[in-house]
DNA sequence: CCCCAGGCACCTC
DNA sequence: GAGGTGCATGGG
């Protein structure tokens, strides 16, 4: 663990972590969707990364190097040329405005898949419940000063069985959890999805029990940098059909398709844009 | 008490 | 492939 120093222009660290995309990142201190410390951990590789912000520079307590902590945090894409090929509108002007410095972070694959497959009809801050839980009984707590929870590993999470699952309240969705880690272990390379083309990659990550097309580009979106990806939740649809009319389609794919051709390479970050500023009321739905 | 939540699998037809 | 259903659980 070494102590570095990022240049972080056009960042807010506060709002990148809080806009819900995540529930791998924790505060060191109080709840993540709540109040608490604005200083933020989460694991790669299995070592603590721990970072905060001081005006434009971050903060890092790290094993990794910096490009690695970038790309962990989207700082890695420039966020004037994200906006830059949006076309013109108003809506996503006035989100712009207010959640400017938001970014698309990259989790750990794992972690990230296993938090979304819990999300189907459940709140936001009970997914995060979720995830907590699976690593305090599962994974590990490290001791560094203030306690930091490591979510489990394949491995780890594959000793628990689905009456486990369902005791921490996860439901009907254990069975998709204690299934998909069946997949992955039969050999399912989430690194293949790398050199897919995007409507691939959704594709394949179909073949994982409980993943459908809303959670497999979510995944896709927070784990893989395909940043074209726009989460069509029932939200997200719902301002479609009012805003978008036009691209608005009962068609997962279709209406996909459509945003994306509207909204281009950086779609998934205009998701992010209208979605969070949606559930702040900061634009109707 | 009822309603619903960042959907999905599974069953008909 | 389109359309309808059941689903665990907790909070409003």
């Amino acid at each position: 663990m070494r102590k570095i120093t990022i240049p972080a222009e056009d960042f807010d660290l506060e709002t990148t972590m809080t806009c819900g995309q995540t529930f791998c990142w924790h505060r060191t201190e109080g709840e993540l969707y709540g109040e608490g410390e604005s200083e933020f951990y989460t694991f790669r590789n299995g070592e603590p990364l721990i970072v905060r912000q001081k005006g434009n520079e971050l903060h890092a307590e790290t094993t990794l190097d910096p490009d690695e902590v970038k790309q962990a945090l989207g700082l890695h894409h420039d966020l004037e040329d994200v906006f830059s090929q949006f076309p013109e509108d108003q809506r996503l002007d006035k989100a712009r405005e207010e959640l400017w410095g938001l970014r698309i972070i990259q989790d750990e694959f794992f972690p990230c898949l296993i938090s979304y497959l819990c999300s189907p009809q459940m709140r936001i801050p009970r997914i995060k419940k979720m995830h907590n839980d699976m690593a305090r009984e599962f994974g590990e707590i490290q001791t560094r000063g203030v306690e930091l929870l490591r979510f489990p590993t394949q491995e780890e999470l594959s000793e628990a069985s689905e009456d486990e699952f369902r005791e921490l309240g996860i439901g009907y969705r254990a069975k998709y959890i204690v299934e998909t880690l069946d997949i992955l272990q039969d050999g399912f390379d989430h690194s293949e999805l790398d050199s897919m083309k995007y409507e691939d990659a959704r594709e394949h990550m179909k073949n994982l029990y409980g993943v459908g097309d809303k959670v497999a580009d979510c995944v896709l979106l927070f784990s893989k940098n395909f940043h074209q990806a726009y989460p069509l939740d029932t939200w997200a649809l719902q301002a479609v059909e009012k805003h978008y009319p036009e691209h608005h389609s009962d068609d997962y794919s279709e209406a996909s398709k459509n945003l994306r051709n509207h909204f281009g390479e950086y779609s998934g970050y205009a998701q992010e844009y209208i979605f969070h500023a949606a559930r702040k009321g900061i634009i109707e739905v």
